[in-house]
RNA sequence: GGGCGCGUAGCUCAGCGGAAGAGCACUCGGCUUACACCCGAGCGGUCGCAGGUUCGAACCCUGCCGCGCCCACCA
């Protein structure tokens, strides 16, 4: 380029850039990745998949901004940066969001209708009956939905900027990644870190679904003390209390502490439960604790995980009443076998937990059983993080990954791993230290990657689920539903002697737990892999450390035996004005299109830079107009800078001002450069946009006279034009990460190549403090000019008579050097200097 | 109950051992050959409280108060 004047528009506009740049970018392949051959001139990014249940919301908006500035970045200093993105297609949302789009259910025992015709969306709630699909109906419903969801919130990704390499978008529910899934789980079955087991698990009724200990969370549930006399041999009665007197029936015990003086002589024997009259031992247990309600508590099979430990620990036998779908089951369960007892549970059976409960009470109150009146509380009781029933236990069927036996190797991986920010690997050592159970994979439910299993039928038609049967790794993905086992043929299907397929689907996080191995080629290109592997960043919340990176890292460890990448980095929640949590379901949430339409992507991601990694953030408007300005400012500042002509062939930065500026810029740079290595972006930020503000509102100024060569002569005139094109050409490579579109769009002007494939700007080593010295007395000096002015109400342009400046020898000397500068810039007559050994001030002098 | 983080100007936040800072808001002024979607000047603080360490503390230590989050317990 060497035209005087470079293609600046006359007005120039931050409004139109994104679409003009996206489809550029797009074009071009910029953000392509190029795999170099060599590991370490890679950075490797684990994008989080974005759910596909809905919209993206500013939450999504901040963290992806984040990870985007990270890789710009990276990108820039010369790294191929190996940055993809996934769909999270899997799982409930989705299946939920089907459900309710199109009026459809799924009912597994269907068989696949290769010719469906599905039905269109639902106008409106319930204005037809539910179609029934059959599972693989159901999946093909819900991809056809998710693809939509798809385009759009790629649409919303390029807007905003994200240089992700598109050509390499995978899904969670696509045939590879179910493969992948399906390969990494029999793996584990075929090592014994995977296994099945029945066992009392947490249940979820409204789903009917096993839910795992990350999926839980406490809400309050209000409730009520039941204090219930239980009957010893010899007429005397023994009080427990309890908030689920409903379990009556399922007491298989009461437990007391063994320590506890009260109870010593009923230890070993057995009292009767009320109204049942079920005999039950009285059983010393620690974990009973003696200043917890009546001391003595009812075991039952089961309400709670102190039941279970009980129940393990004691041997004591199972009488389960409720049932999957949180009613009491029709059977009374062995052991009530007293003819009242058996009619009082009559009385329950097929009820909801709610109705036995009243039922139960008014039977208790009948036969005098119950002491005084429940007494009302609210206590926070376990829920499915997505339900909105209390959690049951049911004994069922499960798939497990073991966990509990790596809990220090897992806690060694974590230590292995830079945290960003650090305090947040405490909650994952919390986490592992905390375990109570293996990793519980199955869910219930259809939309999902199956387990790739089958178990042979007996004589009896009965699975035999200690001989699963499964696939040849070459046949992945298979759906045993649809799919015949090596061995069988189809009719043998449910039949006596046949087989069955394993009907549940994986949990969303033992898919997405993969994700380095999905976009690293795991198995099926290992030159990817070894250039790609392990990662260098997994950006993610904190809120998904104990699912997602939690089970990434074990996943990792137990396939790979490493850590599956080198730094973790954590980012906060979007908080409302009133610093509550953002969230869809309070109804203040703001959509991120509309917010880029309004201000800009640079102005958005401005503010998404303003929040520092781990730290919760206000959503803020106003910082979305700052960074809506300082986009402008910089297209702006960069039209001022190209409309002067270029420094001829040979010039040299040769005045004090213009290279202390520089001298200033280049300790920028190496700040901005150190904080970008360590993920601190918004310092980054900070630091340049402090030098920015300072480079137009005084540096730009004061240098204008001499770059319009109106002073200075030709070695100043040239001086002043090389140092404001270094100048540009650095700050506009510094703000590249951080507004792409504002800074391509300038360095368009006078470039031919993107900013985005430039060099990320370097440091000779950061100014000298004299430097800094010499640009903050000119900032001073030419203040205090317009301090004058501005006390005199005059316009800026206004002439000064005088300005004399008083102070010490050392620094009038300084000034001397550019007092040229000042006069100039401030339209000043005449600078006067008089040493004293006071401090430094200005006189200045305006005409009468 | 355990852990983590945070309390600095009206608001959002930097600073984390050497004279209290920025932006926004507010007040006053200015069409200044890049920008009036702009520019300039100004107002504004017992750095949560109480002790301690230090020549020196917003910063380090101890205790307390308040807010938020994570985990556990849930008879």
């Amino acid at each position: 380029m060497s035209e005087f004047t470079p293609n600046v528009p006359e007005r120039p506009s931050l409004d139109g850039l994104e679409l003009k740049w996206a489809a550029r970018w797009e074009e071009s392949g910029v953000y392509r990745f190029d795999a170099p051959g060599d590991r370490s001139a890679v950075f490797s990014i684990d994008t989080p998949p974005p759910t596909v249940s809905g919209s993206l919301h500013v939450g999504h908006v901040f963290s992806y901004t984040h990870t985007d500035v990270v890789a710009r970045f990276q990108r820039m200093r010369g790294k191929h940066v190996f940055y993809p993105m996934g769909w999270d297609d899997n799982g409930l949302p989705t299946e939920r969001r089907v459900q309710n789009h199109f009026g459809v259910r799924c009912d597994p025992s269907l068989p696949y209708d290769p010719d469906c015709t599905y039905p269109e969306p639902l106008a409106k709630k319930g204005e037809r009956p539910l179609v029934n699909l059959s599972r693989r109906n159901f999946v093909e419903l819900c991809e056809k939905l998710t693809e939509v969801d798809e385009l759009a919130f790629e649409e919303l990704w390029r807007r905003l900027g994200l240089s992700v390499d598109w050509s390499m978008t995978y899904m969670t529910i696509s045939r590879r990644v179910q493969r992948l899934s399906q390969l990494a789980f029999l793996r584990l079955v075929r090592n014994g870190e995977a296994y099945q087991a029945e066992a009392p698990t947490l249940w979820d009724v409204g789903f009917q679904t096993a839910v795992a200990q990350a999926e839980l969370e406490d809400r309050e549930h209000p409730g009520a003390w039941h204090r219930i006399a239980f009957h010893a041999p010899g007429g005397e009665k023994v009080f427990i209390e309890t908030t689920r007197p409903e379990l009556l029936p399922a007491c298989v015990a009461l437990i007391a502490h063994p320590d506890d003086e009260r109870y010593q002589g009923l230890f070993g024997s057995t009292v009767t439960s009320p109204v049942f009259g079920v005999p039950v031992p009285v059983l010393p247990h620690p974990a009973a604790e003696q200043d917890r309600g009546a001391g003595i508590a009812m075991c039952c099979t089961f309400g709670d995980m102190t039941d279970v430990q009980w129940w393990r620990e004691l041997k004591l036998p199972a009488r389960t009443i409720i049932g999957r779908d949180g009613r009491i089951l029709p059977e009374a369960p062995a052991g009530l076998d007293g003819a009242e007892g058996r009619e009082a549970y009559a009385s329950l059976a097929g009820a909801t937990v709610h109705t036995a409960r009243e039922r139960v009470v008014a039977m208790l109150r009948e036969s005098g059983d119950l002491d005084g009146e429940p007494r009302k509380v609210v206590r926070p009781v376990k829920f499915y993080e997505k339900g909105d029933k209390p959690l049951e236990i049911v004994s069922s069927r499960q798939w497990f990954i073991r966990s509990l036996s790596h809990q220090d190797a897992l806690l060694d991986r974590g230590a292995e791993l830079e945290w960003h920010p650090a305090y947040m690997k405490a909650r994952y050592d919390d986490w592992v230290r905390g375990l109570n159970s293996d990793w519980l994979v199955s869910r219930q439910r259809f939309f999902g990657v199956p387990f790739p299993v089958w178990y042979p039928l007996d004589e009896d038609g009965e699975p035999v689920y200690a001989e699963p049967i499964v696939p040849g790794e070459e046949s992945l993905p298979v759906d045993p539903s649809s799919a015949t086992p090596p061995g069988y043929d189809e009719g043998q299907r449910g039949r006596p002697g046949g087989f069955v397929g394993d009907p549940d689907v994986m949990d969303t996080w033992a898919t997405s737990s993969l994700t380095p191995l999905i976009v690293c080629g795991w198995e099926s290109d290992p030159e990817l892999f070894a250039q790609t592997f392990p990662m260098d960043l997994r950006p993610q919340g904190h809120d998904i450390i104990r699912t997602w990176l939690f089970a990434t890292v074990l996943r990792s460890h137990l396939s790979e035996d490493a850590v599956p990448w080198r730094h973790a980095a954590l980012s906060g929640w979007i908080l409302d004005p009133d610093r509550k949590k953002m969230s869809k379901s309070k109804g203040n949430v703001v959509t991120p299109m509309h917010l880029l339409e309004q201000f800009s992507a640079d102005a958005v991601r401005y503010w998404a830079a303003s929040g520092r990694p781990g730290t919760d953030t206000a959503f803020d408007e106003g910082q979305m107009k700052v960074g809506r300005r300082l986009a402008t400012k910089l297209l702006n500042a960069s039209k001022f800078v190209l409309s002067i002509p270029e420094p001829a062939a040979g010039a040299e930065v040769t005045e004090p001002l213009d290279r202390a500026v520089l001298d200033l810029l280049d300790d920028v740079v190496a700040q901005a450069t150190a904080a970008l290595e360590a993920f601190e972006y918004t310092t980054a930020l900070e630091v340049a946009e402090r030098f920015f503000w300072l480079f137009c509102d005084d540096y730009l100024e004061l240098v204008k006279p001499r770059a319009y060569a109106d002073i200075g002569g030709d070695a100043g005139r040239e001086s002043a034009r090389l140092a404001l094109r270094t100048s540009l050409s650095t700050l506009l490579r510094l703000f590249a990460p951080f507004v792409p579109y504002a800074t391509e769009e300038a360095w368009s002007w006078w470039h031919t190549g993107s900013v985005h494939a430039e060099s990320w700007p370097t440091s000779a080593g950061g100014g000298d403090a004299s430097s800094a010295e010499l640009v903050a007395l000119a900032t001073t000096a030419i203040s205090a000019v317009r301090k004058a002015k501005s006390d005199a109400k005059q316009s800026m342009r206004a002439p000064v008579e005088k300005v004399r400046v008083l102070g010490p020898r050392e620094q009038l000397d300084r000034i001397g050097l550019i007092a040229e500068d000042i006069r100039a810039a401030g339209h000043v007559g005449v600078v006067e200097f008089d040493a004293t050994t006071e401090a430094l001030r200005f006189e200045v002098t305006l005409p009468e």
